[in-house]
DNA sequence: CTAATAGTGTCTATCAGACATTATTAT
DNA sequence: ATAATAATGTCTGATAGACACTATTAG
């Protein structure tokens, strides 16, 4: 219920977690601040809104993104709004949090030492409540990375069975059967053989996939996150 | 990344999605809109973040809900950020959010045509971008409810396998199988018996139960919101 | 007795997980 | 032939869903 103009709004601003594959490994792109406050410490990337340039919200954290990794055309979605007094040493503040998952092969910065990928296993610590926001984006992507499409995300259009099950066995952070896994893809009906091969060193050719249309959860559970 | 100053923040508000059981119906709290936009129209209940008093924004909710519904100690949880230059005739806006489940003996407001409880299922036109937001929140709750002792939020805190089983009909929307409920939430460990009964009019006393820890997420789904 | 809800027992189709086996390529 | 990955086959224990049955109260 928007309403009167007695009192001050905080500072708007939003801040995005992007994941992505690097040698089957689940990274992060971290920002390097060059001022104060927390100066020369990582960061999500993240800035203010321009309220006469963007649409909305979703709209800020694309241009920045684009502007700061050089992608577009990427999984985006809301992880939350961050908020309060203390989470930034000027004042109350309010950060809208997204998730990006994006291919390798599309992110595109100036490795000048101020943008780095970094394994979500090692993090440094980061500035503000970035650390908290980080922690709840991994635990929404391994949430829903065992019963939806989300890690075909980091692949390209088309992919391998192989290269999909190195995908979610990344996100979920745990080997998957191989049988099982190929079975229960399958049988879910989101994947269509585009009728090509991919052929490597000494193996056999395997399949290649591309995703049907646009559903992506599933009633089935792929991986087991838990017991 | 909380930045510079040069840039308008947009007006911040905070509005909540409060459900609760009623005859056994899933239904919400609405406030009629007593000023312009959308005066006389039925809407979330909400307010502006006050950056002197509020910690943070779920604090600010909490604040409103207590004033507007006089109800405090309930479930909340952050559904989402809707921002945008549409959403609000005056301009860019920025609302988070926010789901509550309450047990309709918690809720108290004067039932003086301002504040009212409407059955989901047939509700009115809802003003600003409100109809979106409660329809991600039933979304929300649908989902949530197949997988977590969420519907529980809308008991005591001593119920009957029973009362249980009517809370989950009514956040699924579909009946559910009397055994298979039975063993399933008992399987899952989550309740202990008061060692009480609750007697009714010629039927047998069912024994009473309380939610045992902190826990809140099965592994197992409990009813069948799709195929 | 009956009505009403509480609570238990059992059968079956399905399916996840484990594991074994076969297929196809390059060297 | 061998190494490497792709792809298929089969067995088994667990369990969701359906349904039938028994238990305990008030009137």
């Amino acid at each position: 219920m928007p309403a009167s103009n007695s009192y001050p709004s905080p500072l708007a601003t939003v801040d995005a977690v992007v994941f992505t594959l690097e040698d089957d490994q689940l990274k992060l792109l971290l920002h390097r601040r060059p001022n104060d406050p927390y100066a020369d410490r990582w960061a999500l990337p993240g800035g203010v809104i321009h309220v006469d340039e963007d649409r909305d919200a979703e709209d800020a954290i694309r241009r920045i993104l684009t502007d700061k990794a050089g992608t577009s055309g990427f999984y985006l979605e809301q992880l939350g709004t961050y908020s309060g007094r203390e989470r930034d040493p000027r004042g109350w503040s309010l950060s809208i949090a997204y998730m990006a998952l994006v291919p390798r092969e599309k992110l595109d910065f100036l490795d000048d030492g101020t943008i780095s990928l970094e394994n979500v296993s090692s993090l440094p610590r980061l500035a503000f409540d970035h650390d908290r926001i980080v922690g709840d984006a991994v635990s929404r992507l391994r949430g829903k990375g065992s019963y939806s499409s989300l890690p075909a995300s980091f692949l390209d259009a088309e992919f391998t069975l192989g290269d999909l099950q190195k995908a979610y066995e990344a996100v979920l952070g745990a080997p998957l059967d191989h049988s099982s896994f190929r079975r229960k893809v399958l049988a879910l009906d989101l994947l269509e053989e585009t009728g090509a091969y991919r052929r490597g060193a000494r193996m056999r050719p395997a399949k290649l996939f591309r995703l049907k249309s646009g559903i992506s959860t599933f009633n089935r559970t792929l991986g087991a996150p838990e017991g």
